[in-house]
RNA sequence: GGGCGAUUAGCUCAGUUGGUUAGAGCGCCGUCUUCACACGGCGGAGGUCACUGGUUCGAGUCCAGUAUCGCCCACCA
């Protein structure tokens, strides 16, 4: 125990932001979210998502979600497990080349790899400064020693060795097949990079040539692939079209000869039941391109532009020669029909544009031959909340190519391969030597194993930026072994992933895929999936609803930084507990204000608390329970049982029924009722033994500690102040978030049924106060209870509990005489007089 | 077209394994200020638990179907 005097008075509070600033370096300097290797214990580690730092565009929701996840981490340090809470930054990707592309308006032509690399690094540390003052702010006990980038060099090696040892193992293959396409970013993409789209097209029937001069009508909604048309295809039970079976048809516009070729899967009822199948116009096309092998004639350049096989057509963006090429057709009297139509399209994730299939050589994961195992791994998880598994099954039951990682960009990982020159064999670098740019350096080999050429040539792509976010624990857990670096696999598998539901079919999926391959187990156990934070419409908060609502004062109100200025992290966290996880969530500044209402009464239960404890010395020989009166034991009771149910629900990530029920109890149990009716004994003392007020002192010293340890994990500043201000110089722990979870104390538990009379007298007594306009707090001078209608029993109950009746009246007598009003006890009858 | 989630008081949401007159906060109405807190206390009004059937002694809770909203997935060219 400290030497210090414990303090005696609580101020009003005057300012939480200062109390929250106090806190936050109260944390830092001591170090408590710390992660000691050395130390005892079971560990409990986070996988916790690193953001796009770029985006940084952060609003509410994002706080929500990391939020809810901070609450288990704080709750399980309180449960003495050692915590591992790393926090890593997404540097690589998409989104923050586009970021940068925008914000310096140049794009992959007008720039160099290098010059655009070091416009992301420098956007990317701008970023990452945004995110760590809103964590830090918001009061994430993230052990910042442990924070990772994934552009930075021990990544850059852990992903690096991550697809060498897929190589090795077989697992990584190279290929020139038709891939995903982004004509904007031109880069190759991934199944999960895509989301479908609905959009209006139109359906138009197009006039081909047969060779006998009759002419067949296709429908088709991309009549600018006709240069790519390879073949035509009918159903076989379709009697219109049977007669063409092997014959040619002609492309119009373009004069090419196609093969009519039959299809069960062609449905005969939509437009003329006649399809044409292009180089590519979609997956379906791919996919008898191969089964039949079809001819390959592509149009569409990478750029999304039409290549010269589209001859007067060329250079023209594939809109716009649609256009052009259906107003062709129309004067050549080719255009039978158009009709609109609603389809739903593939468009790339970031960019937004249509993918197309391009012709390239790549690299791929094989995934496809994994659905099997991923499920199983999948379902050996704990999902908080179970049902989000569903989205996992349908992903991986619903993947139609292995997993291409190969990125046609500038930001991101390297592969560290070289390709031989003679006989373009691949030749990897030797594990020491990772990080490596094959770019940059050169081949470390000297001649080639297999032809003996010396001349090698660089592997220009960079991964996917899943392809390192994938690894995040590995990363953590040093699986390459770097020097200097915090953790190891012991580490892995970590204990739980918290992320949000619209990530599950590419973070957790590739995560799952990876420590599958790499290390034939789980990554973690447990996943905790939380929501979004959507506006008051239930929409998603977008960049323009941030841009909207900034006032003058620099405060918009989805903005979390701005938030917790004005109304303070504890309060914006309460928000968060209010919303059960996995279930989306409306943001409302109305719940932000309960929240910090909660803090301010807790504020002021503690300072009335101390009031009354002037001459109590914790020190002292303890009241024993069964010796307290029946009002401390009917609250100790009531604690016990939220004590227990707070761990149970916590225990099971379920924060927001544990602060739903505390928040009652505290409110209505602990200062509606009990501080209430504890009062009388601080103001009448002469009316009491001095036990029973030593007994209340008690009761509220140890209620009160209690109730801060619950609340510690939702709201961490104002119970670390109270802590430190009330309890800190009898305990030794540094914060309250090193000390242990509220046990309770199973002795609490005792019967008290006479509490039953007691706060019926009590309701019906505020309730005759509030009707005939008298102040609560104000003394009456008679309580009147009439008792000639109760049974025998309930007659000696209530004259044994004088005192606590007329205390909780706030009456200066109590008199036993005929009376009115119905008590609300079956037989008794009171009045009372001011 | 398939899947998941939602549908309970004006608003935002709780309602554990089916069990007596369905809850909270906000908002609303009324009322109370020497003695923790007016960012408070007390009291009150307000709900055919989306709809239709079914199981049951009994259903907001279980089953089937319908409708509306949201999200995810799906090749109708």
């Amino acid at each position: 125990m400290a030497e210090q005097e414990p303090v005696r008075e609580l101020p009003t509070l005057a300012d939480l932001e200062e109390v929250e600033e106090k806190c936050r370096k109260l944390w830092e300097s001591e170090g408590i979210y710390r992660y000691h290797p050395e130390a005892q214990g079971e560990i409990f580690s986070i996988d916790t998502p690193p953001p796009y730092v770029s985006a940084a565009h952060l609003h509410v929701g994002h706080a929500m979600s990391y939020t809810q996840a901070e609450f288990i981490v704080r709750f399980q340090r309180m449960q003495g497990r050692k915590i591992f809470y790393p926090m890593g930054f997404d540097d690589n990707g998409l989104p923050t080349e586009r970021y940068v592309e925008r914000k310096y308006k140049i794009n992959k032509r007008n720039t160099t790899r290098s010059e655009f690399r070091s416009l992301c690094i420098e956007e990317t540390r701008e970023g990452a400064k945004t995110y760590e003052k809103l964590w830090r702010a918001l009061g994430l006990s993230v052990d910042w020693s442990l924070r990772y980038s994934t552009i930075d060099e021990h990544c850059r090696r852990t992903s690096q060795a991550s697809f060498i040892d897929l190589y090795e193992k077989g697992h990584a293959y190279r290929a020139d097949e038709p891939v995903l396409w982004d004509t904007h970013f031109e880069t190759a993409l991934s199944q999960a990079d895509l989301e479908s789209m609905e959009r209006k097209t139109k359906l138009n029937d197009i006039a081909f040539e047969l060779p006998d001069g009759q002419q067949v009508v296709i429908s088709t909604t991309r009549p600018e692939l006709l240069p790519a048309c390879v073949a035509l295809y009918f159903n076989p039970s379709d009697e219109r079209y049977r007669h063409l079976q092997g014959k040619q048809a002609l492309v119009p516009l373009f004069g090419q000869q196609v093969p009519i070729l039959s299809d069960e899967e062609v449905l005969t009822d939509f437009g003329s039941g006649l399809m044409m199948v292009c180089t590519f116009g979609d997956s379906e096309d791919v996919a008898r391109w191969k089964r039949d092998g079809l001819e390959t004639r592509l149009c569409v350049e990478p750029n999304g532009k039409l290549s010269d096989r589209a001859g007067a057509f060329a250079g023209m963006q594939i809109e716009e020669a649609r256009k052009h090429i259906t107003d062709k057709l129309r004067e050549a009297g080719l255009l039978k029909n158009v009709q609109a139509l609603k389809q739903s399209v593939s468009v790339s994730e970031r960019s937004g544009v249509a993918a197309e299939f391009v012709m390239a050589r790549q690299w791929f994961i094989n995934v496809l031959n994994l659905q099997e195992a991923i499920l199983e791994r999948g379902h050996q998880l704990r999902w908080h909340p179970e049902w989000m598994e569903v989205r996992l099954r349908d992903w991986v039951r619903g993947l139609k190519y292995d997993w291409n990682v190969s990125r046609q960009r500038f930001y991101g990982v390297p592969f560290p391969v070289w390709y031989c020159a003679g006989c373009h064999q691949v030749v990897l670098p030797p594990r020491e030597l990772l990080p490596v740019d094959p770019i940059e350096t050169p081949c470390p080999v000297e001649e080639c194993p297999d032809c003996g050429s010396n001349q090698f040539v660089p592997e220009e792509d960079v991964m996917d930026t899943w392809m390192t976010s994938s690894l995040t624990p590995l990363i953590n857990a040093n699986w390459v072994q770097t020097a200097g670096r915090t953790g190891d696999m012991s580490l892995h598998p970590m204990t739980v992933r918290v992320q949000a539901f619209e990530i599950i079919r590419t973070w957790l999926f590739y995560t799952l895929v990876k420590s599958h391959l790499h290390c034939d187990s789980l990554p973690w156990t447990d996943v905790m999936i939380s929501g979004w934070g959507l506006s008051e419409q239930g929409k998603k908060i977008s960049k323009r609803d941030l841009e909207q609502h900034t006032d003058p004062s620099g405060y918009n109100r989805y903005e979390p930084y701005s938030v917790i200025k004005k109304f303070g992290a504890d309060a914006l966290r309460c928000w968060a507990a209010k919303t059960n996880l996995g279930h989306d969530s409306r943001y409302s500044e109305r719940e932000v204000k309960e929240g910090r209402r909660l803090v301010i009464k807790l504020w002021n239960a503690a300072r009335f608390a101390l009031m009354n404890l002037g001459d109590f010395n914790p020190q002292s020989a303890p009241i024993p329970t069964g010796d307290r009166t029946v009002e401390d034991r009917w609250l100790l009771a009531r604690l016990q049982q939220i004590v227990e149910q707070s761990t149970g629900f916590l225990d099971s990530y379920e924060y927001g029924k544990a602060f739903e029920q505390l928040e009652r109890f505290f409110w209505a149990t602990f200062c509606d009722d009990y501080l209430e009716m504890v009062k009388d004994r601080f103001w009448n003392p002469d009316r009491y033994p001095d036990e029973a007020r030593l007994s209340a002192q008690w009761t509220l010293w140890e209620s009160l500690r209690t109730i801060l340890g619950l609340f510690a994990p939702i709201i961490p500043f104002v119970t670390e102040e109270l802590y430190q201000q009330i309890y800190r110089s009898w305990e030794t722990a540094v914060s309250l978030h090193v000390t242990r979870w509220p046990q309770g104390n199973p002795e609490w538990v005792t019967e008290t049924p006479e509490m039953e009379l007691i706060e019926t007298i009590l309701k019906t007594v505020r309730s005759l106060r509030t009707e005939r306009r008298i102040s609560q707090t104000k003394q009456l001078s008679e309580l009147v209870l009439d008792l000639d209608e109760a049974s025998p029993r309930r007659q000696e109950m209530i004259r044994s509990m004088e005192v606590s009746l007329q205390a909780v009246a706030r009456a200066t007598t109590l008199r036993f005489a005929p009376a009115q009003q119905e008590s609300g006890i079956e037989g008794v009858r009171l009045e009372i007089a001011e």
